[in-house]
DNA sequence: CATTCTATGTCAGACTACTGACATGGGGGG
DNA sequence: CCCCCCATGTCAGTAGTCTGACATAGAATG
């Protein structure tokens, strides 16, 4: 077991080498974000809210990967453009407000989803659906591993 | 998760799963850093120069996935620390000014490549060598085919 | 040789995201 | 029943990162 290298080897690390891909992925939807005034965040939080509405701000930040105070300015933001809407008032039960979407957020989220979409065929281009599968299959594997073996 | 027309299905998206395992990966190796004084960047920055010693910062900068202008502070602050080393005058050929790790930042380096190795070691703990290199050859094809498309 | 292009370092400003802290609501265990 | 623990929403402060802009050095082009 290891000990006997005394610094990683950039070239051959997993890490780095899935940083670099989060990074080429997150720049791209960024650039093809921009025209349509939505960052990768916002973006994600509109898909989250499509696919799953009513979720609470804290249960947005997770699905976003985000903190709880980072999804609060952001749904502000969101809520102020006219994309989402929350209830001005606390639900009588929980302290969670389930936010939803609006048909104007719906609509924006429409174009944004197929922009973001031909980012990702960009990224599968030379993937046969066998190569996505194993890749979601090791990907998950890996998360998983991480999230285990995590303290605390 | 029925596969909808107009929205990407946050449960099946490679983008999605790739983001997801970057966060996990990033909050693990925050977590490892944060006793030792060093954040990701920082290490990353380290790293690269243990194994590439002079770079410059625009080289630096791309190897870390942030802007020539966020690893300027980054660099400033390392110096300060007495982590690297840069000449204060333009070397004679060139504007790019070589960067060193100092003897007390290889040291530093040492004790922060273990505690990333551990980390890489857990996220890795469910694959064996073969689908270690599967991985990496899939994400290698992931970014290069995000770049060869990038428009630019 | 002059011009243009690219790359680099740097400065200033704005924005984003995080950490820390506090109050509130709900569920269990004593 | 009361208390403890956890999750949530929110406020304030801080730190990190980015965009935009400028000047300079070297290479490429005519």
């Amino acid at each position: 077991m290891g000990g006997s290298r005394s610094t990683v080897d950039l070239d051959t690390s997993l890490g780095y080498l899935l940083k670099q891909a989060a990074s080429a992925l997150r720049s791209a939807m960024d650039a093809a974000l921009r025209p349509l005034g939505l960052t990768v965040p916002q973006y994600a939080c509109l898909e989250l809210l499509a696919q799953r509405p009513g979720l609470s701000n804290s249960e947005l930040a997770r699905g976003a990967f985000v903190t709880r105070q980072s999804m609060n300015v952001l749904l502000q933001g969101l809520e102020r453009d006219g994309l989402v809407s929350r209830p001005a008032e606390p639900p009588a039960a929980g302290r969670a407000l389930p936010a939803q979407l609006t048909p104007l957020g719906r609509e924006r989220l429409e174009v944004a989803s197929s922009v973001v979409q031909q980012v990702e065929e960009r990224m599968r281009a030379g993937l046969d659906a066998d190569q996505q599968g194993a890749l979601r299959a090791l990907l998950t594997a890996c998360v998983t591993a991480l999230s285990d073996s995590a303290p605390k």
